[in-house]
DNA sequence: GTTTTAGGTTGCAACTAAAAACTCAATTGC
DNA sequence: GCAATTGAGTTTTTAGTTGCAACCTAAAAC
């Protein structure tokens, strides 16, 4: 338990594509972080809910407690009750995870994902997630390059 | 061969996410994208770079292209040779990558990715992959709720 | 016409996933 | 107070995947 993509080092560079990998490339895993953006916090509700094999979710739980993803909390009021709630970590795993389920969507078998992720101040849906310059236009793939770090033109970024 | 997670079908609502994992969930499909990405377009070249066993390689090339992310498509001048390049669909997945190369380069272990995905125009850096209302506002997950589609105020969307 | 190169197969060992049954403590019903 | 149920896992068994190494075939190079 514990190296799955080593080998995945660099291909082309460095990169955190191996990283976030090690920690989410695995069958379930974005599944079950989608079943914890939807308000599921516990081991029954996730099981019942994905129809995952027990062992497996009780792995992949450990795992994203593991890598901090998840925490792992025993509910004060019934204490065979265990909460398992994002952290910040996990939170910002969302524009992985919408962008990944749009595309799904956009080239899956038609039927729209429901419910829907909305701006919470006005219930519009989102944006469909793209890749945006620093003076905020949206590119596609032929706008960009890869750029050697070293050529950077540093301009105090982000 | 080809089935994966057809028993993800559902957890708490319908979509894409299944879809997108059945084509992108194994363990090096996303690695071979970033390949592809890179401008890797041989089978020679991709396996000496990731360090993949061939057979694995030429199992999720194959899925790839049968799912429409890559095309195959045998080199004129060397009649060896097979270009594998992406396709509109391949290329759209750009955000989901950058967006999960991105989360681990913030969370791992401190190194930059590099190359850098930068603008064409200026050669600067993109923005963080994030998600946006639809007038423009970047959004964190506690500004966002889930929306049953039927209660959505249609209002020309996208 | 032998050698090299590109892009694969094939066979087999090691690992990982799934389904179902089992554990074990906390809680509820009576 | 005690049996039944529930929550969160383990264990066991079976099936499917991954990875390595070796092999194969056609096209190109020499």
């Amino acid at each position: 338990m514990g190296k799955l993509i080593e080998n995945l080092a660099d291909g082309g560079g460095e990169c955190g594509l191996p990283h976030a990998l090690e920690a989410m490339g695995e069958r379930w895993s974005f599944m079950i972080l989608r079943a914890a953006f939807n308000g599921l916090k516990h081991f029954e509700e996730m099981q019942a809910s994905l129809g995952i094999a027990r062992n497996i979710l009780a792995n992949r739980l450990g795992r994203l407690v593991a890598t901090g993803i998840l925490e792992r909390q025993p509910c004060p009021d019934d204490r065979r009750k265990i909460e398992y709630r994002l952290t910040a970590k996990g939170e910002s795993l969302l524009p992985a995870m919408i962008a990944l389920r749009q595309w799904g969507e956009r080239w899956g078998d038609g039927g729209l994902s429901n419910p829907v992720l909305c701006d919470r101040r006005d219930r519009q849906p989102v944006q469909r997630v793209r890749i945006h310059a620093q003076d905020g236009r949206a590119l596609d793939w032929h706008d960009l390059t890869w750029v050697d770090q070293s050529e950077l033109v540093s301009e105090a970024a982000e």
